[in-house]
DNA sequence: AATGGAAGCTCCTCGCGCTG
DNA sequence: CAGCGCGAGGAGCTTCCATT
């Protein structure tokens, strides 16, 4: 291996190494897809090798993906180092693919907020709430708004807690975006986490088979976890109570 | 069908600064 | 001092899409 020293590029020779002209370079510059280069005089600028990278990773996205700049910014925008640019690779391969088992049904009539209340028992009015608390997201079709195979789902589970006990005088529907917003931070965390762990190391398909093969374990395990924590802490509650007698 | 606007470049001009 | 390469910046072009 040689010596690890970036080598330092004029923006004509950036230009003619990823095969893209100058003027768009400096656009990407203009609207933050790409760092500043550094300057060392008013007219004469340099920049570094990891610039060919994500110059090649835009033009990725753009061909392949289809995305605009301004999601290309969002997604290479996040963390700037080299690494993350073969992780984001990896959730991109991964995108569309993951969970297939889980979505089995492929011919899944997407629903009205009608149509999900006739199906569940749920009412429009709660219905409502967890879309209001982004638990389910609707999609247009057609100028209707319609609820795809999670939210019927999410639903359908929602309307279990209820019947099961946790009524509305009990719990209002707001006190369940408690755990939406803890399983967003952790499927943030989880996606993170993973891409980090397998970019490099296994293929897409080895990928897809661990997560399918991992996520039920994984569930079962915050499920016991969940439930031990949970006793140790009324446990934890009731000792306080005894002591400070 | 016409119009407008946004996105993504591309072209052009200007002035700076290095080299000979 | 001339010639050249360079970056900055703005005008303009093309394509697509939404609105009227």
């Amino acid at each position: 291996m040689r010596d690890k020293v970036k080598k330092l590029l004029k923006i004509s020779e950036l230009s003619s190494l990823v095969g893209v002209p100058k003027e768009a370079i400096r656009y990407y510059i203009k609207e933050g897809l790409l760092p500043r280069p550094q300057k060392t005089s008013k007219n004469m600028a340099y920049y570094d090798e990891s610039f060919i990278e994500r110059i090649k990773a835009i033009k990725e996205l753009q061909k392949k993906r289809f995305l605009p700049l301004r999601i290309i910014k969002n997604i290479i925008g996040e963390d700037s180092g080299e690494s993350s640019l073969n992780e984001i690779k990896t959730l991109l391969e991964l995108d569309g693919k993951i969970f297939k088992p889980i979505d089995h049904l492929l011919n899944f009539i997407p629903l009205t907020a009608g149509e999900l209340m006739e199906k569940t028992g749920l009412p429009l009015e709660e219905l409502a709430e967890l879309e209001d608390m982004e638990i389910i997201k609707p999609f247009l079709e057609n100028g209707q708004k319609k609820h795809d195979e999670y939210d019927t789902r999410i639903v359908e589970a929602f309307a279990r807690i209820r019947s099961s006990g946790a009524t509305k005088e009990l719990f209002l529907t707001q006190d369940f975006k408690l755990y939406k917003d803890f399983v967003e931070a952790l499927a943030r965390e989880e996606v993170k986490l993973l891409a980090r762990r397998i970019t490099g190391k296994i293929s897409q398909q080895e990928a897809l088979r661990l997560i399918n093969n991992v996520f039920d374990a994984v569930n079962n395990f915050v499920n016991l976890l969940r439930k031990k924590l949970i006793k140790e802490t009324v446990a934890d509650y009731a000792n306080k109570l005894k002591k400070s007698r």
